[in-house]
DNA sequence: CCAGTCAAGCAGCTCC
DNA sequence: GGAGCTGCTTGACTGG
């Protein structure tokens, strides 16, 4: 749905040409941000957990890919987490890494991800507090989450748990992020409808408002218009013969014109019939 | 599955 | 420089 389409009413009066706002640029580059923003690099640890680097880089087939050390703990069967430990230790990859960026990209396309995590790092983490820190995805995840997104905004069982073991994640998580992110892409396609919606108010709004303006500026020369202006035009004048009225064409109320023409007037419209005009 | 919500984690900013 | 605050993002849960 377009703005046009939105606003296509029909009307043909006026020019209704829509700028590009900047404020469009800035939905489209808010929408843009959301599509296509790559999730930060944010591991966190359950306080039990030793303060060993959980961002490790691993070079494999070229490609950097990052060591998620805490995470995956089952979602499933796990309570929210309100675990007030604060020993936990975060370390945010820098924003920027664009070689990198399309370094995955290029792995993504060849689908060829491997992710190095071990089955025995999400043993550690299951071990350690009862509690877990919140699960961030690592970059790889969440390009191969999108990817699969892009073609099909849903999965069936047997492609998520193929997902979820590619990605060394819970079957829960994966489905729990197609939902989030089927919620999070309707919001904002609703607030982008919104904005056009608003627009497209504000247009019509306006162009009621020209076309009041054009009406009363069509109507306001009757009014001041001189007197001789008013007058029906005289090839539509019709005289009886006859009776020597003039008709205006009015039927039964051409006797009562307004206008009655002296006897001698020379008036006389020969395409009617003589006794028509009374 | 969806809508609503919570809460962790982060960036950006101010203040000292 | 870092503590504190605020707003945003996002993983996860809950109820319908």
């Amino acid at each position: 749905m377009t703005f046009q389409d939105l606003c296509n009413t029909g009307l043909t009066l006026g020019s209704t040409s829509l700028d590009h706002h900047p404020q469009d640029q800035h939905k489209t580059k808010s929408l843009l941000k959301f599509d296509r923003e790559t999730p930060s690099l944010t591991l966190g640890l359950s306080s039990s957990s030793s303060l060993e680097e959980i961002n490790q880089h691993q070079v494999s087939n070229g490609v950097l890919l990052h060591r998620q050390v805490s995470n995956s703990v089952s979602a499933a069967t796990t309570t929210s987490s309100h675990s007030n430990n604060s020993s936990s230790v975060i370390k945010r990859e820098k924003d920027g890494g664009g070689e990198e960026v399309e370094e995955v990209e290029r792995e993504r396309s060849s689908k060829v991800v491997m992710m190095m995590i071990s089955d025995h790092d999400q043993d550690l983490d299951q071990e350690g507090s009862g509690a877990r820190k919140k699960l961030r995805l690592t970059k790889e995840q969440s390009f191969v989450l999108e990817d699969r997104f892009r073609e099909h905004s849903s999965l069936n069982p047997k492609q998520k748990q193929v997902l979820a073991k590619q990605l060394n994640l819970q079957p829960r998580q994966v489905e729990v992020w197609f939902q989030n992110r089927r919620a999070r892409t309707k919001l904002k396609q609703t607030e982008v409808e919104c904005d056009l919606l608003r627009k497209c108010c504000e247009t019509l709004t306006d162009e009621n408002k020209r076309l009041r303006n054009e009406i009363q500026e069509l109507k306001a020369p009757k009014k001041t218009a001189p007197f001789y202006m008013q007058l029906p035009a005289i090839a539509t004048l019709t005289m009886c013969p006859s009776c020597q009225q003039i008709d205006s064409g009015g039927g039964e109320n051409s006797s009562k014109s307004l206008f009655p023409v002296s006897s001698k007037s020379h008036f006389y419209n020969s395409f009617s019939h003589p006794s028509a005009a009374c």
